[in-house]
Order: C-alpha cells, then sequence, then structure tokens
DNA sequence: GATCGACCTGG
DNA sequence: CAGGTCGAT
C-alpha cells in the first residue's frame, strides 16, 4: 500500500525548488483558512490536491521540497491552462471511462521516475500556486515603512503568502464558509471531494479526490446529496451557483474574471447565490489575482478600531456595505496594491500581542481565528 | 442606508 | 455563537 512520502526516509522521489523560509512557510500559509485542502501529515509535511495532483511539500531553510504521486490510470499531470478548458463540458463518468481504456501504460510508470518534462510541469504548476515570483521580502518592507504597527510585529511571521487556488474550488469552499468555522469548512469540503469529485489515489487508508467540476456541482441531486452530508443551508446556494454559472456564463466564466478589473469581478461574483462581499472579496484575493482585495470581517474590523484607529463606522453595530467598503478602502490606502496579502497577517498580529490582547478584551480568547499549534516552531 | 431574524449544524 | 448572506422593514 501507498503511504504518505517523508522527506527523511528518502523512499520516494522528491524534487526541489530554491526557496527562502522567509518567502514561505507552509505552516501558516497552507493552514490558516485560504486552502482547506490541506493537511500536515507528517512532521512539516503537507499532503493535499492541486492541479488534479496529491502532493506532499515539506521544506528546509532554502529549499522548498515537494513529492507528486502517481493516479493510477489518469492522465498526465495537468497546468493551469488545460485545467481551464477541461472544467468545462465532460464529467467524471466520462473521464472515467476514458481513463480506463487509454493511458494503460503510465499506471504502469510510478511518476516517481517519470519524465523530465512532467517533472518541469510540475515545478511550474507549484511556483504558480504559491506565487513565487512574488518578493514577500519588498512587500514587508513596504508596508512596514508605511505601517509601524506592521513593522512591530510582521518580522516574526515571515513567509504568509497568497495562494493562487483554482477558482472553482475557491468560489464553492468559500460559499461553505458562511456563519461557519474552519474546522467544519474543513470537513464540509473533504465530503464534498470524496462524494462529487474524482478519486485520484490513496495514501495510507486516506482516498484523496479531485475537486468536484462544476458541472457536477450544477446537477439537480446535489442539493439534497449536500443536505445529508450536513451542508445545511449552504447546500442550495452550492447548487444554484454552480447551476447559474454553467448556464448563464458557461464553464469559463470564472477563469475570465483574471483578467477583469477588481470590482467588476467582485459584482460579478456577487450575482451568485451565498456570495456576499466578504465571500466575493475571499475569491477575488486568493484566485483571481486580486491582491488589493481586503476580506473584512467583525475581527478585521476589531483590529481596524482597535489597532489602526480607524474611524469608520464608529458607534455602528453592524457590518453594512458601505462600512465594509470603507474599511477595505482604509486598508487599501494604508498597505498599497497588495492590501490583501498584507491582511492575511491580521490573525498573526493578535496572536504577537495575543497575551496583552486577551488580557485586555475579555476572556474569550483568540476567537478560533487561528488555531492552535499554528505558531509551533516561529 | 442601517437593523433584524432566519438559515443548518456542531462544538 | 461561528470569519455570512438574504429578504423584509
Amino acid at each position: 500500500m501507498s503511504q504518505h512520502a517523508l522527506l527523511s526516509v528518502g523512499a520516494k522521489a522528491w524534487r526541489s525548488i530554491p526557496c527562502l523560509r522567509s518567502e514561505l512557510r507552509l505552516d501558516l500559509t497552507l493552514g490558516c483558512g485560504q486552502s482547506f485542502r490541506w493537511r500536515e501529515t507528517g512532521e512539516g509535511h503537507w499532503t493535499g490536491v492541486m492541479g488534479g495532483r496529491v502532493w506532499t511539500l515539506t521544506q528546509t531553510e532554502d529549499t522548498l521540497w515537494y513529492h507528486v504521486y502517481s493516479n493510477p490510470g489518469n492522465t498526465a499531470l495537468i497546468n493551469g491552462q488545460k485545467r481551464k478548458a477541461e472544467v468545462g463540458p465532460q464529467h467524471s463518468e466520462k473521464k472515467l471511462k476514458q481513463v480506463s481504456t487509454v493511458k494503460k501504460e503510465e499506471d504502469e510508470l510510478d511518476l516517481d521516475a517519470v519524465s523530465s518534462e512532467q517533472d518541469e510541469k510540475a515545478g511550474t504548476l507549484l511556483r504558480d500556486y504559491f506565487q513565487l515570483d512574488v518578493k514577500l521580502g519588498d512587500l514587508y518592507r513596504e508596508w512596514s515603512d508605511a505601517d509601524q504597527h506592521f513593522s512591530q510585529t510582521a518580522h516574526i511571521f515571515t513567509g504568509v503568502r497568497m495562494l493562487r487556488q483554482d477558482p472553482v474550488e475557491c468560489l464553492f469552499s468559500f460559499i461553505c464558509s458562511s456563519n461557519n468555522h474552519i474546522s467544519r469548512i474543513q470537513g464540509m469540503v473533504e465530503r464534498l471531494c470524496n462524494t462529487l469529485g474524482t478519486p485520484l489515489c490513496k495514501l495510507d487508508d486516506t482516498h484523496y479526490h479531485d475537486f468536484p467540476p462544476l458541472q457536477a456541482l450544477a446537477d439537480s441531486k446535489v442539493e439534497a446529496c449536500l443536505r445529508d452530508l450536513g451542508f445545511g443551508y449552504r447546500a442550495r446556494f452550492l447548487q444554484q451557483s454552480a447551476h447559474l454559472i454553467m448556464n448563464s456564463h458557461g464553464p469559463d466564466w470564472l477563469y475570465t474574471l483574471r483578467s477583469a478589473p477588481y470590482l467588476q469581478a467582485r459584482d460579478a461574483l456577487r450575482t451568485l447565490p451565498g456570495v456576499g462581499l466578504k465571500v466575493a472579496d475571499c475569491v477575488c484575493l486568493m484566485s483571481l489575482d486580486k491582491s488589493e482585495a481586503v476580506p473584512v470581517d467583525t475581527h478585521v474590523w476589531q483590529i481596524a478600531k482597535r489597532d489602526y484607529n480607524c474611524a469608520a463606522g464608529h458607534g455602528q453595530k453592524t457590518l453594512t456595505d458601505k462600512l465594509y467598503n470603507e474599511i477595505g478602502d482604509f486598508f487599501r490606502k494604508l498597505w498599497g496594491c497588495y492590501a490583501g496579502w498584507a491582511h492575511s497577517m491580521v490573525p498573526c498580529f493578535s496572536l504577537a500581542d495575543g497575551r496583552t490582547a486577551m488580557q485586555r478584551d475579555d476572556s474569550h480568547g483568540p476567537s478560533g481565528y487561528i488555531q492552535a499549534g499554528q505558531l509551533n516552531g516561529s
């Protein structure tokens, strides 16, 4: 039986990308609620699905190591472009059939020993996913120059980086996030994939599945199915949004929003059921290349008032659309066009002066914004 | 615009 | 109550 790869064991083939820990912290980036698809499967080893493949990632001081597992009876590694086309017409049934008959040769062939062309694609895919061309060190310096509060605490948390996720996965994961907390969202997304996604491979009793394509999510039976899986009222939102995209826009629509201006993309997303300002901003920031999008929740609002003396919404009780936009604008003015990236460190701030914050605040603790253990090793 | 209650489920 | 959204005041 296949097992999760471990760098120290070395039985699996590992490839690497030069990457300083200061430019990427796997634990903070993968485990803080951007993507709900990664699990720590060994010490410092993160396993998840990305680009239609199962990966295990780990890092040393100056190197990012990755192992890509072969999918028994699946097609070659796909890149971002090809995936885009694939989201369209065909669904699992057809895909599975095609897969089992053709591509026999690759079943025998483990990716561990596969062509350098594949290796190159994998590296490219990973660099794209982590957006390694964006130099985090430069951004940190800019934010620190502009923001005294940032400079006080940010240096402790270098390497928190924005992922460039698949828009379909990002959208439907964050529709699940409403009125909900991270651990449950993770479970829901997992059940969603296991039920509607194409199986990829099995590692140590864990079955990994691709994220379901739009077509599968749009099926009218999906709402009932997801309600059974404990999605609650979000079941309808998921199915309806998928259906709306498929029927009114087409399967490529989400991807085309990558080249639309920020506010235009956000408005477009907001026409989908279950997508408000917060979810739309999450999708813009984490999958549509809108680095200026700042998802605002009550926690960010508190930080804005407490740490930044932001006057917006003074004496207001609810987070209205107007106030939401004002707070976003406030941080965009402060941090510039990568404000969304800077915003992802906000949870780290409250953690950094967590002791004082917790004593001063009240006794609610860190409010689940950051999960326990996330700071280990910092 | 701003406020309010409902919406599913589990910790 | 939870990292929200929707529809009705």
